[in-house]
RNA sequence: UGGGGUGUCGUCCAGCGGCAGGACACAUGACUCUGGAUCAUGGAACCGGGGUUCGAAUCCCUGCACCCCAGCCA
């Protein structure tokens, strides 16, 4: 290795802040030596250029982290652009989810915020210089016979006959293509490349169809909208862009806008593509999100089964998390599945240290403490964050009668269950020992409530002989519990990667029928009464929960944002396969 | 079958002619009033075949596999 390239190296390796390593990637890397070379001046202006016709999911937020997050590291600036030139697809509610998102995430574009739209007076210049230079015609081709005429990816295409007409002519046509004059798909306006170009996208692709759509921002001003692959590498030369970075798919479409910059003889920026980001157990195409909204199999964009940006925000992810994550993956140019797991390691890894401890019930089992007191009422101090001593304590009300989980306690349990049975002594979290002495069933054979004894001696956990007891398990006190509704939710597909599996089935037929499952009426300790919108918690034993905005001043609603790690359930998993 | 890309632990990412490393996942143990967290330990990979070289994941040749492209979508 060279001694330059080493030493980049180890400058992609320290780059992160107060010591973390950011690792490498080959984006990085082509920055630093254009910052070096001063290709640009000293420049670094980035873009993050969505399509108004969806929210964004986590992919999208990968690829914002990084146009972003490189201006960000290098001290230049990211545009917000919307590349809006598709009118019938395009809706103001989703530029405004967007920009949402976008800031939630952390991102600002400042006064860098643009719209493809914006720049239809100097698209629409520079066709005309297209087709005064002989490089660009109308063509009045159907649709139909334009793909006729495009040849096939082993044989070349043929040329129109309209490829031909003169100078006058087309601009004449494309003129009164402008007013009105045709109806929708009667012409085009197509750029004159190469019709047995290897590369289709260089087959005189269409750069202007005409369109009698109402535009979100242009209203009714135009008929004839400019195809994306014209605007977008012109809109990113009007910005001055340096670095575009974009997804595989237009690796291919990058010689097309070397031949409209070229042609047009204006600024070029440099184009970079990276592999988009898969996920597993989801999907993460818009086409599919949209069809999983449509038809109703989630309630809306923000599902927090969605893959949606705001899905996981309402999931109870936060931005921090999405960002590590979006860090953790890297960039490169293969093709690639992540593994989910990664990303609920990363909010786990947040929530453990921020989420304050606390107790529910989420599938109630009644025990009655024999020997305590009728109606004595303690107050046990809990603590709100073991990783965070500074989060302080809590006093939570203990009584003669309490709820426990239901799958806390088993009649005839198995070699390492630690938790309630008949003669076995459990802790009761920061309360009491207790010894079940009774199990009582209904006629089915249910069991229905459980008779304990508990240790007066034991009182917060502890005993003066110091036996030890293997179990805590959570509870709350029946008298005191308040009532919420808890949404567990579950990966959306059943399968890791549908595009694996049998070819021809769709991905609607894997997905999870128990993606979502509702408890109506959890028992929660009672300090959890006034909680608000967008709080998160920690209840102990089952995972990180946040509050949802359906909550409603008397009936609290929790979205399980990710479950703990369980070893346990996963023992129980793995025998039941055995 | 034309063109453009990509092949490194189970997964994701490093590596740039000199001991294949990290993260997640997995396994084992320690600790624990959350079967959580934490700590320690471990298994685990260079697509195949040739070549160049003292030495190849890296360079060359060759084969194979996978992804993208035939919208008046972006």
């Amino acid at each position: 290795m060279s001694d330059d390239k080493k030493e980049e190296n180890i400058k992609a390796n320290n780059t992160g802040e107060k010591g973390t390593t950011i690792p490498p990637h080959f984006i990085r890397y082509i920055i630093q030596q254009d910052m070096k070379t001063n290709k640009w001046a000293g420049r670094v202006e980035t873009r993050f250029p969505p399509e108004p016709n969806g929210y964004l999911h986590i992919g999208h937020a990968k690829a914002i982290c990084l146009s972003f997050g490189m201006a960000e590291e290098f001290g230049g600036v990211c545009h917000l652009r919307f590349d809006d030139t598709n009118p019938t697809k395009e809706e103001t509610e989703y530029v405004e989810s967007i920009k949402k998102d976008v800031k939630w995430l952390g991102f600002n574009w400042g006064k860098h915020e643009y719209y493809a739209s914006d720049y239809f007076d100097q698209l629409y210049a520079f066709s005309l210089q297209l087709i005064k230079m002989g490089k660009a015609y109308v063509c009045d081709l159907t649709p139909e016979q334009i793909r006729e005429y495009r040849g096939t990816l082993t044989e070349p295409g043929r040329e129109s006959p309209y490829r031909n007409r003169s100078m006058q002519e087309n601009l004449t046509l494309f003129n009164r293509m402008k007013r009105g004059h045709f109806k929708d798909g009667e012409k085009v306006l197509r750029a004159k490349i190469d019709m047995a170009s290897p590369n289709i996208n260089m087959r005189d692709p269409v750069i202007y169809r005409i369109l009698h759509a109402k535009h979100h921002r242009t209203g009714d001003k135009w008929c004839i909208y400019p195809m994306y692959d014209f605007t977008h590498c012109l809109s990113d030369s009007i910005e001055q862009i340096t670095h575009s970075l974009c997804t595989l798919e237009f690796e291919d479409h990058r010689p097309l806008y070397d031949w409209f910059l070229d042609a047009l003889g204006v600024y070029h920026p440099q184009q970079i593509e990276f592999a988009r980001l898969n996920l597993t157990y989801t999907v993460m195409s818009k086409r599919k999100l949209l069809q999983l909204v449509k038809e109703g199999h989630v309630r809306g964009w923000d599902d927090p089964r969605m893959p949606t940006i705001s899905g996981f925000r309402r999931r109870g992810y936060t931005p921090t998390s999405i960002r590590t994550f979006a860090d953790r993956i890297g960039v490169a140019k293969r093709d690639s599945m992540v593994d989910y797991g990664l990303l609920e390691h990363c909010i786990r890894e947040e929530l453990n240290k921020t989420a304050p401890r606390v107790m529910g019930v989420l599938r109630p089992l009644k025990v009655i403490i024999d020997n305590y007191p009728d109606d004595l009422v303690e107050e046990m101090e809990a603590v709100n964050n073991p990783e965070d001593e500074s989060m302080g304590a809590r006093k939570v009300p203990f009584s003669k009668v309490i709820y426990i989980e239901e799958t806390d306690f088993m009649e005839n349990p198995p070699k390492k269950f630690f938790r309630l049975s008949p003669g076995q002594e459990v802790r009761l979290r920061y309360a009491y020992y207790i010894t079940c002495t009774d199990v009582i069933k209904d006629a089915s054979g249910k069991v229905i409530e459980l008779h304990c004894t508990y240790d007066p001696e034991s009182k917060g956990g502890g005993t003066p002989d110091g036996r030890r007891v293997k179990g805590t398990i959570h509870w709350v006190s029946a008298v005191h519990a308040i009532r919420a509704e808890v949404r567990l939710y579950e990966h959306l597909l059943t399968v890791p990667d549908p595009s694996d599996e049998e070819e021809d089935k769709h991905f609607l037929e894997y997905l999870n029928p128990e993606s979502l499952e509702v408890i109506e009426n959890a028992l929660l300790e009672p300090s959890l009464a006034n909680v608000k919108e967008g709080q998160r918690f920690q209840f102990e034993r089952h995972g990180y929960f946040y509050v949802d905005p359906d909550s409603t001043e008397g009936k609290p609603v929790f979205n399980r944002t990710v479950t703990l790690r369980d070893t346990w359930g996963k023992m129980v998993q793995q025998n039941k396969h055995d």
